[in-house]
DNA sequence: CGCATAGTTGACTACGCTCAACCCTGGTGG
DNA sequence: CCACCAGGGTTGAGCGTAGTCAACTATGCG
C-alpha cells in the first residue's frame, strides 16, 4: 500500500483527505490532542516526542517520507505524543473514520497496512535491543551496520544532525561524537563530513 | 478479537490450529527458524530475546497469556527472535497462510488484530521512552505507575522474578533492588513482600 | 561582519555496573 | 527432623563509562 499515491485510493477515501504543508519546527498536532487523523508524510521528516513530568523530552520516533504516523488515532481518543517537523514537510491527513472503512471494504490494503504496523514493531524492537547495548561505540556501530544492512552495503549517508541521531540512540552528541572517532580510530569506519564507509575489521 | 476463544473462530482456522505445552525453559521456535506460526499464548509467560554478536542477549519482550507472538511471521521468511518459556506455558499455534486468509474475509478481526499490533507499538514505544530515564529510581517509579493507571490504582503485585523485571528496564538486579529501596525511603512507595502501594507523594 | 548553530575537545562528576559476600527461603535427601 | 544446597534478593566497595558543563572551531546565514 502506498499511501502517498493519491490517484490509485479509492474515491470515497481520496475526497475526503487533505493536504498540509508544515513549516520547520511547527506542530501537527499536541499530546492530548483529539485524534481525528492518520497522516502520512510525503515529504520532510516529523519528530514525535513526548513530555514526560517536569518538561523532559523522550523522542518516540522519526516519521520520513512515505511512512505513516499516528496509527493509534485509528483506536484511540487522544494523540499519546506530539508530532514537530524536523525540517520543511508536507503530510496528508487521513480522517480516522473514512480510513477504517476503507480498510474494512479491501482486505489488500488492510494487509498492506498490516505488513506496515509489523514493519514498525521489528523497527521499534531494535532500537530496544540497541539500547541494551552499553558501551558507546558499540551501540553506534550496531546502530550504523542496521542502517544499511550490513555487510552487503557499506556506505551510510547520515542525513540528519548529529543530535537527533545521538538522542535517537540515547546519548549526548559528544558522545556520539567520541564513539565515531573511537570506531574509526579502531578501524571499523572510516569518515569524510557525514559519509561513513563500515570496514570488514570485525571489532566484536 | 479473542484468539483464545476457539470455539468463536471460523471453521476453516479453528481447523488449522494446533495446541502446545511448553516446559520451564523450553524454546518454542529459534532465531532464524523458517516463521510458519502466529502464536497465542492462553497460559504462562513467554520471552522473547535476541542473541547479539558474541552472545549478549536482549529480551525483547515479554508476551503474557492472552496475548500474541510472532505477528512477524505473518510477513516474513524467518524468525527474527528466539522464543523461550519464562515458566510452563500453553500456546495456540496458528499457521500464517490460514490466518492470514482469516483476516482477509473477515474485516472485523482484521481491524481487531490492527488494533492489538497498535496496542503493541505503543507498549514498545513506552518501553523506550522509560530508558531515556537515566535515574534509576525515576525509571523504576515510571514503570510502576504505568503498570495500574497510577493515579487509579495504586497496589501492584509483582508476580515475577525482580531480575527478569530488571531486565525488561534496562537495569542489573542490583540496582532494581537499590532504587526500590530509594523510592520506599523517599515515601514514594510501600512494600511488603511482592507488593506495592503507590503513595501520592511526588517525588518529582 | 556578527550571529546562531553544529560539531569537537577537555576536565570533572555521577551514576549504574561489577564482583563479592551475605541472608533468607524453599526444596531435597539422609 | 535436620543438614545441605540452590536461587533470589540484599548489601558493600570500587571501577568504568556516559553525562555535564565549558571552551573552542567551523560553517552557514542575515
Amino acid at each position: 500500500m502506498d499511501l502517498t499515491a493519491i490517484d490509485s485510493l479509492p474515491e470515497t477515501l481520496r475526497n475526503s483527505i487533505t493536504i498540509q504543508n508544515l513549516a520547520f519546527g511547527e506542530t501537527l498536532f499536541a499530546q492530548e490532542d483529539e485524534a481525528l487523523n492518520l497522516y502520512v508524510v510525503t515529504s520532510g521528516r516529523i519528530k514525535l516526542v513526548r513530555y514526560i513530568n517536569g518538561g523532559q523530552v523522550s523522542t518516540f520516533e522519526i516519521v520520513r517520507a512515505q511512512e505513516s504516523l499516528a496509527e493509534v488515532a485509528l483506536f484511540a481518543q487522544i494523540y499519546p505524543c506530539t508530532a514537530v517537523a524536523e525540517i520543511d514537510s508536507q503530510v496528508i491527513a487521513y480522517p480516522k473514520s473514512e480510513f477504517l472503512n476503507v480498510l474494512r471494504a479491501y482486505p489488500e490494503m488492510a494487509q498492506d497496512f498490516m505488513s506496515m504496523l509489523v514493519r514498525k514493531i521489528q523497527s521499534l524492537k531494535f532500537r530496544l535491543e540497541l539500547r541494551d547495548i552499553r558501551i558507546a561505540h558499540e551501540r553506534v556501530l550496531h546502530y550504523l551496520r542496521h542502517l544499511v544492512n550490513f555487510p552487503l552495503e557499506t556506505t551510510i549517508i547520515l542525513d540528519r544532525p548529529f543530535k537527533d541521531i545521538a538522542s535517537e540512540l540515547g546519548f549526548t552528541p559528544e558522545t556520539l561524537s567520541r564513539a565515531l572517532i573511537r570506531l574509526e580510530a579502531d578501524g571499523a569506519i572510516a569518515r569524510q563530513e557525514r559519509i561513513i564507509t563500515l570496514q570488514n575489521n570485525s571489532v566484536a
